[in-house]
DNA sequence: TGTATTTCCTATTAAATCTATAGGGTATTA
DNA sequence: TAATACCCTATAGATTTAATAGGAAATACA
């Protein structure tokens, strides 16, 4: 399942990255315009603007905005910083790998085979995908 | 991430799946050679037999065997019936569809645009797979 | 300079889910 | 008829997620 955390994080960068100006958003704006808990939102903002998605300006017209140009973010690296892992169990994973304690031998591992399949493929559409392309139209 | 109970369920499958003649696998048998609490694996097994997987024996020199031909099961149906369903929300899946309250509107949601694409390569690789894929060559 | 505004940060709690165990009941077969 | 193995329910422990609370620090502007 796909984490309350990510999609808000997903919604929010998709709504500052429809703003025509890039002017500071408030997070009241943000969390009203996309039904998020202001609060919850607001720990999720502050981690994209440490790990380099977001800028922040404080005090009065203060906000988030986006650093980089929406056609430049691949979807992947945000999934990575919000979700964590991309793949569904860790022996498979390329940036959180570790080794199942139960599984002798990850070649012959029937889980293991599917998995880094549904791993590739997931791994095609997140790089495949900008922050740009997940804009509404109107 | 993906449930331990689909995990060991899909191990166990490939374990039977594995074997050469089709008669009964003690649930002890697979549980030692996989690695997995032997109760757990239980309730396990019989879910797989509920759902039309598995026939099993009673009594010494009973166990677990596969019903139908392991080529003839395609590994959507299995993660369907043990890790529920496919999509990483459930506002785009095909199986256990559910509205998300907190989302006005599905077409212009930008999490939804993503995840559909997610959900259908996943299901790609989940129908192409049957149980005989993951079988270990040696 | 002071005040309202807004982000920043830490800690804590509430809820949900997953994993595993316990303990016995029931059916079958040698 | 005793041994074997499946069948079933309940529940507790652990982990993760979601959300809340409260205040500190910085900024704009009158």
């Amino acid at each position: 399942m796909l984490s309350k955390k990510t999609k808000y994080g997903l919604k929010a960068l998709t709504y500052l990255a429809s703003q025509k100006d890039k002017k500071p958003v408030q997070i009241m704006e943000i969390a009203e315009h996309e039904n998020i808990s202001q609060k919850f939102l607001e720990s999720i903002l502050l981690t994209l603007r440490k790990t380099g998605f977001l800028g922040s300006k404080k005090g009065k017209g203060g906000g988030y905005y986006l650093i980089k140009d929406a056609s430049d973010i691949p979807i992947m690296t945000v999934m990575r910083v919000l979700e964590g892992p991309i793949a569904m169990i860790s022996c498979v994973s390329l940036n959180f790998y570790e080794k199942c304690d139960d599984c002798p031998d990850e070649v012959s591992c029937s889980v293991h085979k599917l998995m880094i399949q549904v791993r590739d493929s997931t791994l095609d559409v997140y790089k495949k995908n900008t922050l740009a392309d997940l804009i509404p139209k109107s």
